[in-house]
DNA sequence: CGAAAATGAGAAAACGTTTGCGCATTTGAG
DNA sequence: CTCAAATGCGCAAACGTTTTCTCATTTTCG
């Protein structure tokens, strides 16, 4: 026996309409809440259609000249660290819409993510949101003379776009200012390199927290960085710092495994609080992170629901919104309710 | 100044044809290379196509009764590790054909999920990809009788479905050939659950290659229970293994740090193989992991061509498919040949 | 040179919806 | 009662392609 389509045959609205003895056209009002007609003729071909199992046919009703009920996903962001959590909210926010989301993924290939557009394009998606990996990188396409809507999350856009980014700056001082509150009197921030535009935005708000103590220290973006750090920071005779508020979960697991060998304790001897709360990472450090969450599957739901608004035709001011992160409490720090 | 969708003039066929000369039905034959025409003709319709930047709308090609160009990934691994390399092969292997994807997310919903396939059915699929995290689990959704075809890649599926899955028992004899080869004479098995499929096949295969020796630990599929299986192994008085080959990456990395933290040196005393090469935890680890790569990449290709044959009426043999699994050297084992 | 075959190209139908408009019929007001 | 307004519903066009059929013209062959 093999494998192939079943032609199974699909009921179109005549079937519909036939069924309820009206006319394709009243059929087509009525199912969409929209015409003149008795409430007893629109409940007769509501019920019609349901006993029939209609759907109506996405391709007939796009192609009609209204929406396409889909909007494409554009992300540079390969390993999918951002985009997935993004296109979790995207999806949950849409789905209700009966939208569906195209995602491409483009690796800073400008041919290949030319090729994904016009592909969207085709598929006269209702909108398009990009997406990266980083927040002030832009994707190697030029996205701002297209036909349908664009929003950019997390990641850069033109001046005149809209744009949806976490607020780096208040989720790195609510961290700063939980280990203060837990008594940490010196802080310290162990963070990426100087170029990363989020770098800058965390260690500036770190360093509001903390004011002239401001210690921070660039590296990487790794694991091996974090121990590196922590063995600059205990070489010096001075005091230790009794905080560290690193720049992503992967520093903060290597400063968490460097000071253990080198046996600090954490959270007793200093707090660690990591950026990102990478799931994988912040809950297999011993002990687990706490780590600051930038909501990105929040961030994806109202990025989908702009565009979707935009597609509707009404007008969202340009500019960059800001939504907020969250701290999310493990065990590095203390302060932990259970733990 | 606000922010709206510029209504751009899309170029028609129409257009085209009139650019050209021609009716609207030779310029559809000209651009699809069918029909009956001088080659001179076929030439300026093209070209008119080409300066005119005339670009199908595939809404209407969709509807007029051929394929829709779009495919769907199904999953319920929400958070990508699996499905995301494999979305990679998919639209790689795609791309070319002008198909897109759309990717859905289902977290294990029933109802939730025949949402998605209905809205991908509505949009008319030309085929839908079933995947997951999980190789001896099905999708919370019956996808036997739609009227388009589907495959399984990386997750189970009726007996008379095409189903695409990685060959875990050569990668597994792989990765303990190669430590035997390396002159490891005691290699333990240390993995996750015994009611994973996955886990029974592997350590199989395990068994088969070290024969009466075989050692086998069962437990989470987490670093704790790698650090657990070390303080295990090393409890007793008699001889310690020189080779443990980790059911996953995280036990891996767990193995590694446990045996780093008891003074034994990896890999000059105990080579140590992960599985799943997934790269953040592999990479990550003193030494980095050698590790077995699924290959899921070209999973995701294969299955995607395959789907795509089927939509093109082309019958496809039912069954499983296993794809070769790679072992990817790094450190953690000896015999890189970069150190 | 004449008839059959091959060739080049266009007209029109079809795909499944939505929607503007028109036409009866009913309702309401004076 | 009469006439205007409101109501209920269907006709047909439209969306942008592809495809089948037809027809005129050219080529081929005996």
């Amino acid at each position: 026996m093999e494998q192939q389509a079943k032609k199974v045959e699909r009921i179109r609205i005549y079937d519909v309409a036939l069924a309820a003895g009206v006319s394709v056209a009243t059929a087509s009002k009525a199912l969409n809440d929209t015409g003149r007609m008795t409430a007893e003729t629109r409940e007769r071909v509501k019920r019609a259609a349901v006993e029939l199992g209609f759907r109506p046919n996405a391709m007939a009703r796009g192609l009609q000249g209204k929406r396409s009920f889909t909007i494409g996903l554009l992300t540079n962001d390969t390993y999918g660290r951002f985009t997935l959590p993004l296109m979790a909210g995207i999806s949950e926010a849409l789905v209700d819409h009966g939208v569906s989301v195209f995602l491409c993924t483009i690796e800073d290939d400008p041919v290949l993510a030319k090729i994904h557009v016009d592909a969207m394009l085709d598929k006269q998606v209702d909108g398009i949101i990009a997406s990266g990996k980083r927040i002030d990188r832009r994707l190697p396409v030029d996205l701002s003379h297209l036909p349908v809507p664009v929003v950019y999350a997390f990641t850069d856009g033109p001046d005149d776009s809209v744009r949806f980014v976490s607020d780096d700056a208040q989720g790195s001082r609510e961290a700063v200012q939980w280990m203060a509150g837990l008594g940490r009197k010196r802080i310290v921030h162990v963070t990426g390199p100087a170029s990363f535009a989020s770098v800058k935005e965390r260690a500036d708000a770190y360093a509001g927290v903390v004011g002239a103590d401001a210690e921070i220290l660039h590296g990487k973006w790794s694991e091996a960085w974090g121990h590196d750090a922590v063995a600059q920071l205990w070489a010096g005779s001075g005091p230790h710092p009794d905080g560290i508020f690193c720049g992503n979960d992967q520093i903060a697991r290597g400063v968490v495994d460097a000071l253990r060998e080198r046996g600090v304790d954490v959270p007793r001897d200093v707090s660690v609080v990591g950026f990102d709360n990478w799931e994988i990472v912040a809950a297999a450090t011993r002990p687990p992170l706490t780590s600051v969450d930038m909501n990105l599957k929040t961030l994806g739901k109202e990025a989908g629901l702009t565009v979707l608004a935009m597609a509707e035709g009404k007008t969202v001011e340009p500019g960059i919104r800001k939504l907020p992160c969250q701290l999310v409490v493990r065990q590095s720090c203390g302060g932990a309710e259970a733990g």
